[in-house]
Formats: structure tokens, C-alpha cells, sequence
DNA sequence: CTACAACCTCAACCATAGTTAAGGTCAAGA
DNA sequence: TCTTGACCTTAACTATGGTTGAGGTTGTAG
């Protein structure tokens, strides 16, 4: 094996130095959200720059980004490498995106610590059933989570 | 149909009031996490408590409690109707298992922004790089994702 | 008493994100 | 040159959380 000084990786070099399997790369290229070339064997060879592209990859993973949205953001900046300046409208979209998520957790956790307070699981205050709730619809007073 | 006044709702019915589909009824009875009765024609028959058991699973799902971790919980708890006491152990897990779930996407949303301000992605000083990366162990200071 | 909506089972299928196995090829060191 | 680890492809399998369809049954309203 080639000593990792070299621009160019096999795939056994990336993964160990991206830290993902090997299979997880091959699937990275079926979907698209890795490139490289091919030796005249048919082996896989990367420019080093992939390195970044799959820290960018599992960076958008961690903050709950599907796969299929991280490539679209990533074909919209085809540029390769990224710049500082694509970085940046990147991790910016994905903060707002994770700023979402987070939103919306903090409030389900706080709607249940009101009902820890209450205790009463009462869901005539109580937020906790889920906002598209038909029962309104049906006009009884009967659906409520404490009197099923 | 009977006019949902009953105690004793048919599947349909529980559809209608709990806003989830038949076949997803289906689906958790055969995982366990709802039960109910048949009638000599073999249909299933729901006491109206299913609905408040189903709002708590939606519940939980909500704060990203995989089905099989909810199971375990309302096992633990296997006293029909659950008890606003129960129901407070419950949400006190979860707000919990939600709290940890909040902590960690703010602070990646927070590493995300300091790199959006140094606009480097610099990973020598920026964390968002994996915390198990084995980089370091390779004393390549070439590593960094700017320098990829 | 018949029609029709609602119900039944079972199996297959969907998406997401990969992993694993089988069977074969490549390439680099001794 | 030979051996061996690393590589290749394809297909099937994992888990989660369901949905869909086919083909048959039940139950209630008229």
C-alpha cells in the first residue's frame, strides 16, 4: 500500500483517515455523494479533497440531514474544493435547519414539563396531543386524554 | 357503525379519533404496543383507553423514542389506564432523553456557527470534526480539512 | 335478506442508511 | 513469480416505521 503522504487515496486510505467503512464509501458513490477515478484495474482512487466532502457529509448527518438534501446542497456547489465562502452559506443553512429541530424539541420538552407540573394529563390545556387533532372537528368534549 | 359515543370502538374508529391510520393500528398491535379484544367474527375491539395510549406513544415518537424503547417503558408501567403518577415518571424519562437529545444538537449547532464566524473550517481549532477521529494517532498535521 | 362499507390476513413493498457475503481480481513485497 | 491483503461487483440482508394490495369475511342499514 501506497504511504498516505500522497494526494491520491485508495479507498482503504479514506476510510481509515475519514474514519467511515469502506462500504459506506461505495455507497456514497451509488448515491452520488462521493467521486473519484478509476486505476486501469478498476480501482478506486480519491483526490484527498474528499476527505473534507465527507467531513461536510457527516457533519450534515449529525445535525439530522438526510442524505438526499446533503447532496442536493452539495451539487448546487459543484466547485470542488468548497470554499470558506460555500462553507459558509452551507453550515449557515444547516444551522437554521438544526435551530428548527431544535425548536421544535425544546418545545415538545416543555410542553411535557408543564404536564409533569399538572400531572393531570389533561389535554384541554394540555398542548401535548398533536396540533392537526381532528376530535375539535367532531365537537365532543369527550375526547380529552383524561376521560379515555 | 355505532355511533362513537361507546366505550368500545372498532378500529375504524380509533382511526378516526386518534388520527393514525388502520394500518399503522395494525402495525402496533402486532408489535405490542396496543392491545384490544375480537369479537366472534374476529374484529378487533378497542376500549376508548387505547387513545390515550396512542397519544402517548405519538408523544414519545415525537421526541425521537423508537417504538421498541416506548414498548419497554409502557410494559414497565402495564397498569390499565396508566396513572397520572405513571404518566409523570413517563414524561420525566423522556424529557430527559429529550434534553440530551436538544444538548447535543445545540452544541453541534453551536460549533457549526463558530465556523461560520471563522469561516476556516479550520478543524485544527474547530471541532465538527468527529471526536473518534483517528487522525491524531497518525501525527499527520496535514490532515486538516482546510489543507484537504 | 341483500348490498356495501368496514373489516380480516398475509405478503410484499417503500424509504433511509447502511452492512455482509460470495465469488473473483489486482498489486506490491519477498 | 508467488502470495496475500486490498480491492472489485452484485445481491441479499439489517433495522425502523410503516403502507399497499390481493383476496376473502363481517356486520349493519335499508
Amino acid at each position: 500500500m501506497a504511504i498516505t503522504s500522497e494526494q491520491v487515496l485508495t479507498v482503504g486510505e479514506v476510510a481509515r483517515r475519514s474514519g467511515v467503512p469502506v462500504s459506506t464509501i461505495h455507497f456514497y458513490e451509488r448515491k452520488g455523494l462521493v467521486a473519484g477515478w478509476r486505476t486501469s484495474g478498476n480501482q478506486r482512487r480519491y483526490h484527498r479533497r474528499i476527505l473534507r466532502r465527507i467531513a461536510i457529509i457527516r457533519i450534515a448527518q449529525r445535525a439530522g440531514i438526510p442524505l438526499a438534501t446533503v447532496k442536493k446542497h452539495l451539487d448546487k456547489r459543484a466547485t470542488e474544493p468548497i470554499t470558506a465562502a460555500q462553507w459558509r452559506e452551507l453550515s449557515e443553512a444547516w444551522s437554521a435547519e438544526l435551530n428548527e429541530r431544535i425548536d421544535s424539541l425544546v418545545q415538545l420538552r416543555d410542553q411535557l414539563e408543564g404536564c409533569i407540573g399538572c400531572g393531570c394529563l389533561s389535554l384541554a390545556e394540555c398542548p401535548l396531543r398533536n396540533p392537526e387533532d381532528e376530535l375539535a372537528r367532531q365537537g365532543s368534549g369527550a375526547h380529552l386524554l383524561v376521560s379515555e
